[in-house]
DNA sequence: TAACTAGTTAGCTGAGTGGTTATATAGTTG
DNA sequence: CAACTATATAACCACTCAGCTAACTAGTTA
C-alpha cells in the first residue's frame, strides 16, 4: 500500500496545500506557458489576459513553493519551471480526469 | 514535452477542480483510512474526529469525483477506494513537497 | 404501527482567496 | 536629477467552501 496510508496529519495537511496550489486553472495556464521556456511576467500577463498584479502573485506564489524559479534581469523578471516533475504530477491528474470522464461514459453507454 | 502544454483552457479547468478534490486534509485524511479497506461513514467520522455530515458531504464529494465507490448495506454506507491511481497521485505531490523541504534545507545549509 | 438508527441534505457562518485598482519599489534612460 | 518602465505589494471586494446545527429520509426492530 502507498504511502499515504501511513502519513501523519501534518503530512496530509503539506500535502494538501500542495495539490492547492495547483488547484487553480490560472496558474495552470501560467505553468503551461513555461513548459515551452522562461518568460517574463508582462509577456505571460498579455498571454492569458489578466492583470500584471495578479499574474506576479500567482508567479510569487508558485515560486515560493519551489515550482517556479525567478531571474532578475534589469527591469524584466523571468520565470522558469524549477522542478519539472509538476508536469508528471499533472499528467498523472489528467489521467485521472480522463478516467472519470470514462467511467461516466461507460456507465450511460447502450449496451448492443 | 508532457500533455500540460498543450491542454486547452478546459481542460485545465478540469486539471484544476481534479487537484481542488485532493487539496484538502480531511479527504486526504478520509482516502488514507479508506486505504486500508471500506469503511461506513459513522466509523470514518469517529476516527478522525469530524461530524457525520461533514464526513458525508466530503464522502459523496469523492463518490462523485469517482475516486469513491458507495455501497449501501441496511442503514450504513460503505465507502471504498474506486480508483486506486489516487495513491500515485498522491506519492508524485508528497515528493514534490519533499524536493521542496530539501531545496529549502540546502539553501540554508552551512557549507564545511 | 411507533421508536430508533445511519446517512443525507439544507441553511448558516466565518475564514480564505482570486481578482481588481492604486501605490510602492527598483532599474533604466534622458 | 527627472521621467519612464517592469514588478511587486497593499487594500479592498466578491465569491467559494469547510464546518457546524438542525431537519429530513430511509431502513430496522420492537
Amino acid at each position: 500500500m502507498p504511502a499515504p496510508t501511513s502519513l501523519p496529519d501534518a503530512a496530509l495537511d503539506a500535502l494538501a496545500e500542495r495539490f492547492r496550489l495547483l488547484a487553480e486553472p490560472t496558474r495552470l495556464r501560467l505553468i503551461c506557458r513555461l513548459s515551452a521556456g522562461e518568460r517574463c511576467v508582462g509577456d505571460l500577463a498579455d498571454d492569458i489576459g489578466c492583470t500584471q498584479a495578479n499574474v506576479s502573485k500567482h508567479l510569487s506564489l508558485l515560486a515560493d513553493a519551489g515550482v517556479l524559479r525567478r531571474r532578475r534581469a534589469g527591469l524584466n523578471c523571468y520565470y522558469t519551471v524549477a522542478d519539472a516533475s509538476v508536469f508528471a504530477l499533472c499528467d498523472a491528474a489528467w489521467d485521472s480526469v480522463r478516467r472519470h470522464l470514462d467511467a461516466l461514459a461507460e456507465a450511460v453507454r447502450v449496451p448492443d
